[in-house]
DNA sequence: GCCAACGTTGGC
DNA sequence: GCCAACGTTGGC
């Protein structure tokens, strides 16, 4: 199983969206990054995806995703209506993937970039690439945050 | 709202 | 294929 970060902005689609969505699930749609539409295609059923918040009040990790589907393409590409449009995307040759990520949990504090920097994820790529939406975390990295849920989990 | 970082575009 | 200009992201 690997882990992931996956950012997005709370005003345009926050993990009360996402709790809110029918089946609690939704496409990861609207990537256009190549580097961040290739970790989406390399997810994997049962990856866990952490969810964070970005420009807002306190950015950082507000809770937990899976995977529940591999990455399909993304049908915003090929809909001139849309904002995501992209005119060089064809449906035989599609540009654009989404993986159908499923709500897990939302933790009741945010971990802020103080607290992932102070528990040492400071030289992730959550801080050292800050423009990628879709981040692959390391095991270890993963542990550290699995441990920051586990203790913040305590003051419940 | 500012501005640095950095990916993307397009002219050559 | 280089690289300057441009646009977007995202923290502050």
């Amino acid at each position: 199983m690997h882990s992931w970060v996956l950012k997005s902005e709370p005003d345009s689609f926050g993990i009360d969206h996402l709790i809110a969505a029918k089946n609690q699930s939704t496409l990861w749609d609207g990537v256009r990054n190549y580097m961040a539409r290739n970790n989406l295609q390399a997810m994997c059923v049962g990856d866990r995806a952490y969810f964070y918040h970005s420009s807002c009040k306190v950015p950082g990790i507000v809770g937990e995703m899976q995977v529940v589907a591999t990455a399909m393409p993304d049908t915003t590409q090929f809909d001139t209506e849309s904002h995501y449009f992209d005119r060089k995307s064809t449906p035989e040759h599609p540009l654009w993937y989404a993986p159908q990520l499923k709500f897990v949990k939302k933790y009741n504090l945010v971990l802020s970039r103080d607290i992932l920097e102070a528990a040492g994820l400071g030289d992730s790529k959550i801080f050292k690439s800050f423009r990628l939406s879709v981040i692959p975390l390391t095991a270890k990295e993963a542990k550290i945050i699995e441990k920051l849920v586990a203790s913040a989990g305590k003051n419940e």
